[in-house]
DNA sequence: GGGGAGAGATGCCGC
DNA sequence: GCGGCATTTCTCCCC
């Protein structure tokens, strides 16, 4: 256990990144209070100050704080403690440690940001390029609207020249996805002072309750899925191979 | 790097928790589609198969895959392969690595779950335990009603024997609240036939636009603090200390 | 910094 | 399993 706490400890100092594995009891304070009884866990201690507590299962970490925390090893009769304080969120948590089976330090550089493709936003996108998924006669006005009643994610002219709102989601729709719509729709009626507006809801699929809704308010909706760029590209390629 | 990949695969075959630090690119493919350039990362493989990367800052992980992902070591030169397939899902994470700095297993027991209090369920219930919190006169009817139009954190009667429904938030309430509120109240509007249901979000603050559109709606604001069972405990302690 | 909305959201509970 | 919603949500973007 000493060898490994001087690990921790220089850790500590020199702000590389931690992890150790420990039999530990943790409480937290801060916009809750949570309390977990003795058990092993995987800890890691971020060289920004966050502090992960990882159970042997699951996505999430049980505990957590975020970057700018500061952790200090302490002595209490007859286990250390690793408090970690952040003082500006006013949170702290300690994990009161009966053993530790490994520590490791390593500085970490990694100067690389995920690049993403498939999301709600490419979505837009590909709707605003091309209108014609959702119903002929459509011409794009604008995407990713900021307004001052919400975030229009694609404005259109139907052939009618009416205005029609669509909202965007990459998976089932469901009642939010109906209310925000109804709160563009709105908003929009009131602030141009026109009678039609429309209203779309765009997803690959939607809940019950959200269609019988969307049907009391006289909108719409269109099944459409989100683009997977690189398997588009794939297939297309795929497709070419063949000839 | 070669015993170093040794632990790995043997923490994967007997199942084992492993944390180990590599220098490497990453792709994943499943949901929507990522790729991040060559960096050093963290890297945890769960008992349960859960993995996650976690660059050197930040509260997330930059890639993670779920419980049930099947990991195997492949080696394509110049470099090896982490391959992460969950079958089930359709996705697959790759974590090709150039070095590795430390590699650990280690086998973690743990059956504790974490408990926590001053979430928004303790907030209801402190509100439906005294709801003249809210305002005078209130007599509580349900709490965290399931309904077919959503899940009502309080429902109650004021004075005049109006039907009030409480929309909790635990920290500054939002349009979304106001949505959902107003959703409440025309369903149970609408079911039980009456015209007279009043609405109140209960929140420590509120946003300019949400408080607007509450007012639009005839709605009110209640400025209500969620509980802290803990600290409440400890003010009422240092109170009876004084003694 | 506040406000609004998405997230490869995840997790929980109820039907 | 679906549905609705909270989360110590977090993160991003825009005003």
């Amino acid at each position: 256990m000493e060898s490994k706490l001087l690990t921790i400890k220089a850790g500590l100092a020199s702000k590389h990144t931690i992890a150790f594995s420990a039999d530990c009891e943790i409480s937290y304070v801060g916009r809750a209070e949570t309390t977990l009884g003795r058990g092993e866990r995987l800890v890691i201690v971020k060289q920004d100050g966050t502090v992960l507590v990882h159970q042997p299962d699951g996505n999430h970490p049980v505990n957590y704080m975020k970057a700018g925390t500061e952790c200090t090893l302490e002595f209490s009769s007859p286990s250390w403690i690793l408090r970690c304080a952040h003082i500006a969120d006013g949170d702290e948590m300690l994990i009161t440690m009966f053993n530790i089976h490994f520590a490791e330090t390593v500085k970490l550089n990694d100067g690389q940001k995920v690049q993403l493709t498939g999301n709600e936003r490419d979505m837009s996108d590909m709707i605003y390029a091309n209108p014609s998924l959702i119903e002929p006669g459509l011409s794009p006005v604008s995407k990713e609207e900021q307004t001052k009643y919400g975030f229009i994610d694609v404005l259109c002219y139907d052939k009618d020249n009416a205005l029609v709102i669509v909202e965007c989601k990459r998976f089932k729709a469901d009642l939010s996805a109906v209310t925000q719509l109804r709160r563009y729709v709105e908003k929009i009626k009131e602030s141009k002072g026109i009678d039609k507006v429309r209203g779309i809801v765009a997803a690959p699929s939607i809940t019950e309750n959200a269609k019988l809704m969307l049907k009391d308010w006289g909108f719409s909706f269109v099944s459409i899925e989100p683009p997977k760029f690189r398997e588009r590209l794939r297939k297309e390629q795929s497709r070419l191979s063949d000839f």
